[in-house]
DNA sequence: TAACTTCCATACGCAGGCGTATGGAAAGGC
DNA sequence: GCCTTTCCATACGCCTGCGTATGGAAGTTA
């Protein structure tokens, strides 16, 4: 699985143990600056610690970039799919989807990783996997909620990207405000 | 206006005249690979010329980004309100916005835009009165299609993010299901 | 305690991209 | 026909961030 091929570690999976510190660094580093303040020296800096750490535990930047892709999409799955100790009703399942999309707007990693893999066919078909999924698992409440195939289709998808746009714009709006309008729009989108 | 103190030239506003071509060289390129692919010396080599033009023009990259955005800011707003030679009905005006949409996905600036700008609060503010105008047009469309003021905002928001979300996703399906899609779904904002 | 592994510090070389200094060619103005 | 202005070429210095080489400290094993 890995591309190093030093000696297996005795224990079970030592090597993820201080790496991950460095990923959940760039992942901070990315979510404030973008990517361009990912940069080896910079967490280095963060973790208190000096770059001989870093290319120890990693081949070089661009390797330890996939892994923060895929670190990402890891525990993005996880989110998305455990997060769900949600209501059992379809409808307020997706109303109770939504609430969260509002409310974790800023803690939202999504526009900060979209931005940097834009440009990357590699990375961009690693969004595209995550993306998948979240579509499908949205599309699936509409259907529970009664909807055909077709029906739940586009109304997923408009949920989706309309999630998806909503955090690249600058919102000023107080936060019952913003969730109040969810609803509204929610209304719509549940409508026969 | 310009930070420039040079002499004045003669002749009405020659400044531009030849700035123009770096501008939309960097537009090109930002488009092509981000704002990473946007240096002076790349884009020099693009123009076949060298970098002694590029600071003859311009003070130093930062200014020239921000000229790059403004430039865009400009043309970006006679985009939208100078392409409105639109169908008369309300309604068909909506679809036709759609449809454009739609069509000019992949020549579109936005996202590109939007990754680059996220990090800078100066920038951000730019865009958003993009976003303002471009969001009042929509509304005003469907105002003129008989919705309500509340009822109009909450379609436009949502028509609005839903365009830019779909800027963000890679697609795959051929020009017209997505046509047809963002019909259906345009239908659904329709609905009273 | 000697050897080995793990993890990090220090120091350096190197490339790329920015900005500047300077000269020069082409095109008018007078 | 000179002088000025406009525009660009050439050449250089500099700084930043990447990667590497090497040594060393702490813990582990035998």
């Amino acid at each position: 699985m890995s591309t190093r091929d030093s000696k297996q570690p005795k224990q079970s999976m030592p090597e993820k143990q201080s790496g991950k510190s460095w990923l959940n660094a760039a992942l901070q580093a990315l979510a404030e600056g973008g990517i361009d303040q990912v940069r080896v020296e910079w967490l280095a800096r963060d973790l208190g610690v000096t770059k001989g750490s870093f290319y120890w535990h990693f081949k070089d930047r661009e390797q330890f970039l996939d892994e923060v892709l895929n670190y990402w999409a890891e525990q993005s799955t996880q989110t998305v799919i455990g997060n769900l100790s949600y209501p059992d009703d379809p409808v307020e399942r997706i109303r109770a989807v939504a609430e969260d999309i509002v409310r974790r707007n800023l803690a939202n990693m999504d526009p900060h990783i979209r931005s940097w893999t834009q440009y990357d066919r590699q990375k961009t078909r690693v969004v595209a996997r995550i993306d998948k999924i979240r579509f499908e698992f949205l599309r699936d409440l509409f259907r529970a909620a009664g909807f055909s195939t077709d029906s739940a289709n586009l109304r997923a998808q408009l949920l989706y990207r309309y999630a998806l746009g909503e955090q690249f714009i600058l919102v000023r709006e107080p936060m019952n405000k913003r969730l109040r309008r969810m609803d509204a729009q929610v209304d719509l989108l549940l409508q026969q």
